[in-house]
DNA sequence: GTTTGAGGTGTACGGCGTACACCTGCGGAT
DNA sequence: ATCCGCAGGTGTACGCCGTACACCTCAAAC
């Protein structure tokens, strides 16, 4: 009797694809060794990903899946600590993650899940939304590995047609619904431009506001004669 | 009469390169799309780089190149925030800087020249070689947009065949005559071990400590109730 | 039992990096 | 004046890549 026959879907792909990426490194990573890998011709694995850059995008998604929970009943230092962690042993696991989310400029739901859930982490705290802000901007490198513009619309900007204000408005409260957190943040950064969806926000300033926390954060441990074998501060 | 032929050379492909990848994008810049543009046939380049790797390497040597070098007769926060801004402008000129570094590991004399003038600064502005090496990997992130594994010579290592002692002692000699800086703070973090190259870095108590010090940047400011609007601390 | 459409197939195209054999013409030695 | 070596440019070819498009298959819905 011949076993059933068992179907690909877009989940399989993806954990194939990741896995394979483990084993073979992201560059040996070929739609045709993919297929080859499920036993399977490469044009198959195109009635479940448009293209291979959704499949990286769908690699993403599960790579961010293996993010832990915000701990909970913890100050907030300690929840994004912990959290941020938790997103480097994901990518250290995968290490061609790095690269890949680098590379990605859409944002997936999952993206926007985590970050509105990191978000949270700030507010939930009693930061201001106007420090949560640029604080998410500037822990973004740390976050990931890298620095990414978190909140930056201006290539979605320009891809996208302008909305008409109904919606614009739809568009806001679907994201409501789904990103609060996100949605807060995005609002009161908009406050000297007429748009409700934000200007885009100023790199620079972003930048600078990271640099100099660390910059002064290293003052601080020099005037206190730090160093890392009694690292008590 | 015909005009003299001019030749191609490694730093004219090079040029051409970072102008055309400037042009048309990084993905666009092929072996074949940058021949055609110096009018030569494919194959040509190849007398002058021996792959694609190296020319992007190259590329990577040509952004160097233009960050400013350091200002004189500063205190050394001011010199390493003008560096690092004019670090950011370099990448910020082209846009495929940032992606084509973070996939580079070779660490050419470029980078290695810069990252010991780098050093060179907290050094010089009296932090100690124990900071001043936290800081180097805390900064990174900051200095290129990414973070990097700044001294993190295990790929090295795992290339390279167990070195004799005497070539070892070689080139750590060489390498003080080029990069004292590097050299002064890998042999500090060398203490507890046999071998005189360092063991590598403790790659999480780094991740950690660039963490912590942002973490305890961001308390400070939510303690007193900063705002982007009057950004005077 | 027929229809239908999701899922898998086969072929083909244009692009890529680059190995390898070859040609060309300039500079220096004779 | 001639020759030679060889750095620099050429031409062809190979095996990859992503993916468009037409086609087939077969389980399920009717």
């Amino acid at each position: 009797m011949p076993e059933k026959r068992v179907y690909l879907n877009r989940d399989r792909v993806l954990r194939a694809a990741v896995a394979l990426a483990d084993e073979i490194g992201i560059d040996a990573l070929s739609m045709r060794r993919l297929a080859q890998e499920l036993g399977v011709v490469p044009m198959a694995l195109y009635k479940h990903v448009q293209n291979k850059e959704e499949l990286l995008d769908g690699m993403v998604e599960v790579i961010i899946g293996e993010i832990d929970a915000p701990v909970v009943d913890a100050e907030w230092k300690t929840v994004v600590r912990e959290r941020v962690l938790s997103a480097r042993r994901a990518l250290q696991r995968h290490p061609w993650a790095r690269s890949v989310l680098e590379t990605r400029t859409r944002q997936t739901p999952a993206v926007l899940d985590y970050m509105d859930s990191f978000t949270g982490m700030f507010l939930d705290g009693g930061l201001s939304v106007d420090l949560t802000h640029h604080v998410m901007h500037a822990i973004g490198g740390r976050m990931w590995g890298f620095t990414q513009e978190l909140f930056d619309d201006s290539a979605a900007r320009k891809a996208a047609p302008p909305m008409p204000p109904e919606a614009q408005a739809a568009m806001m409260r679907q994201m409501g619904d789904s990103y609060p957190n996100i949605l807060a943040v995005a609002m009161a950064s908009a406050h000297d431009e007429g748009t409700a969806v934000g200007h885009g926000c100023d790199d620079q300033f972003e930048f600078e506001f990271a640099l100099d926390v660390m910059l002064d954060g290293f003052e601080r441990l020099h005037e206190r004669g730090w160093s890392s074998r009694r690292a008590a501060v």
